[in-house]
DNA sequence: TTGACTCACGTACAAATGTAATTAAACTGC
DNA sequence: GCAGTTTAATTACATTTGTACGTGAGTCAA
């Protein structure tokens, strides 16, 4: 199930800047980089123009100019690209990488309360009202 | 601080392998993929060597033997790496990547506790005593 | 001590990646 | 209506990556 190539890292980028701004061209796209990300136009076009050819994002024509827009859920590609870190990095296992982020980041106050109540959610999901 | 180049999907493999055995020669790094995972035993070589071009890893000669071994802490690599994804595939936020992983991965109940059980140490670590 | 093997190392090489220069097309103010 | 200017599309190219082959040195069984 695993088809299409993966993202490379440049790619990932130029997609996630593309998925926030749901459809652009290129020079939309470009623009979202800061100046001192100091990345040239056409490089963008081509990670557009590429990641067009691997078959995650679709264009249509406007006038002479292309508008991009995701093909591939950004859901999907995050959960295949993570997955692939995860297999990578942690031998499969996701809670070490669960740990790391919590443990070596800089998790806020509001991120930890927030993460306990997703946490939470799930627990009640799971047991579905009578376990105890 | 980002010196040292990146690792490379490969890398990473052959870097864990070698972290979960502390220090190993070639075959021994070698041995520990299974055989589904078809890949070289001069491949395997080739990976070590570049990382200890990359200065990730370093090699002491034992008889006409290479031990390798770590040279970078796994924990540093995987800081490293992971800020890297959370970069390019999240705009630097790491919040989205943990809703991710505890959302759209299968957390097992014991791990569910268990990151609770993470998340309290924090909370009462960052209230306990002097909070800001 | 030789022939069959086993390894370590260096070498190889196509494909992918990061990055941009070139070329071509459209647009604008004279 | 064309010289100059923006912008889009194509092409280019060095480096990195994934993957492995060849060569030569060490090892063992007879």
């Amino acid at each position: 199930m695993t088809e299409r190539p993966a993202l490379s890292k440049g790619e990932m980028e130029v997609a996630r800047a593309l998925w926030d701004l749901k459809q652009a061209t290129v020079r939309e796209v470009f623009e979202t980089f800061p100046e001192s990300r100091g990345i040239d136009f056409t490089t963008v076009q081509t990670y557009l123009r590429r990641l067009e050819q691997k078959g995650y994002i679709k264009a249509r024509l406007e006038g002479r100019t292309r508008v991009y827009s995701p093909r591939i859920k950004p859901r999907t590609v995050i959960r295949e690209t993570v997955d692939d870190l995860v297999d990578r990095l942690f031998a499969g296992e996701a809670f070490p990488l669960m740990q790391h982020l919590i443990e070596d980041r800089h998790v806020s106050r509001k991120d930890l309360d927030a993460l306990k109540s997703l946490l939470d959610d799930l627990t009640e999901e799971r047991d579905g009202g009578n376990q105890s």
